[in-house]
DNA sequence: TAAATATTTAACCCATTCTTAATATTGATT
DNA sequence: AATCAATATTAAGAATGGGTTAAATATTTA
């Protein structure tokens, strides 16, 4: 996603500040829109569906922290990051603030290149979220390396470190047939020797637990994952 | 943020030093400017705003120390990492260059591989402070790097900082799994060595005032932290 | 400088995980 | 079908690795 997509809505009944952040904002080549007061924070969320909101907490008509919760209860909102804008010192708003849904709050007065870096921070956080990490999905079977889990279909499966690495390895490509040296080099690593018929026992364990229709054996060769 | 648009500022009076680590620095693809004394490390950085500076301690002209100080001045530099280069056992140089305003010192002599390993920890550092937003919020629980602050639900807990520094690491991803040496990394610092219980009594005293439930541990791997 | 607090170490325990070994079964080959 | 080598199964024991605690150090604070 370029710059030139990802839209900011930036909200303070200073005309001043609107002027300056969103001139710095808009120089780094994001699409800025402006508001000046909660109403027209909301409206101009529900139209637009920024990715980004940064509220001022103190404005009249209707304040930022009010605003927030009217734009969290938006669902089409529910992956925006609402950030607020306040004076330091104000640290009431900070507690109100996350209260009312907000992610971060970002104090004034504050220079253009640290709010430019604060953004960019922000935003990463939104791309983190839909960039998906190591994740295998095979089947009913989800393999998730990161969080060392696995799903079955509806329940979390949960295992030991040995049978996780082996099942991820023969998960990583379905059919494929993994030679027994294949095995022990990649999952127990080709230093250790362990005696042979250890492969079988976990194997066996995962047969187990995950069913053993999915594991079969070629034998004198080894083992392949199926869907 | 590539290798070759890091720039790291290098000072030594001694040529050799200069020429070999300088060698291997450039190996890892990372830009590496040269000085031979205090007054051209700070002429230099003025000039280069390089992210990392490895100074030595004794030189003539102008010795590390002042250099230091004179770097920190300079509001460019206020995010470059400032780390000494000493001689095992100049012990003194260690703490004054942290009053100096130093992050870290290197002891020489030291192997290619250590100080390539050392920079790269030294610059994630870097990394993390322009990645990470001061405020994490997973669940209940909302953390303040900015204040040092843990709030859940609506009572405040105060952390050491080393349970607030593994707190806030597993809590920058909830569901990851973190490896201990990882942790160690992060947490500790690599060149500090602890011993292997460590890390779990730190968990075992935020278990005590989190909550037990959000700490998992993946025997043989590490902890995650889950909501 | 003393007192308080934080951090690390060390010792021990316990549970889980891994490996082995002994025996049973399978399947390819003749 | 007999044979034989490879794999399956099982249970037991070994090894690993984390949990817990208290005491020893370090560090910070008053």
């Amino acid at each position: 996603m370029k710059n030139k997509d990802i839209k900011i809505l930036l909200v303070d009944d200073e005309p001043d500040i609107l002027e300056i952040v969103g001139y710095n904002l808009s120089n780094e080549g994001y699409h800025v829109i402006t508001g000046a007061n909660g109403v027209e924070a909301v409206k101009l969320g529900k139209k637009h569906k920024p990715h980004l909101v940064i509220l001022d907490v103190m404005m009249p008509e209707m304040d930022g922290i009010e605003a927030c919760e009217l734009l969290r209860k938006n669902p089409d909102l529910s992956d925006t990051i609402i950030t607020f804008f306040t004076a330091r010192g104000e640290d009431y708003s900070q507690v109100a603030g996350f209260d009312a849904g907000a992610d971060d709050y970002i104090t004034k007065p504050i220079k253009p290149k640290v709010l430019i870096s604060k953004v960019k921070a922000l935003l990463r956080r939104l791309k983190e979220k839909e960039e998906s990490s190591e994740i295998i999905k095979v089947g009913n079977i989800i393999i998730n390396r990161e969080e060392y889990k696995i799903v079955k279909g509806k329940e979390e499966i949960v295992l030991p470190r040995k049978e996780f690495e082996l099942l991820s390895l023969l998960a990583s490509k379905p059919g494929k047939v993994f030679k027994r040296e294949d095995i022990l080099d990649r999952v127990w690593g080709n230093e250790v020797v362990v005696g042979g018929r250890t492969i079988d026992v976990h194997i066996r364990k995962l047969r187990e637990k995950i069913g053993d229709e999915s594991f079969k054996t070629i034998k004198g060769v080894g083992y392949k994952f199926v869907i």
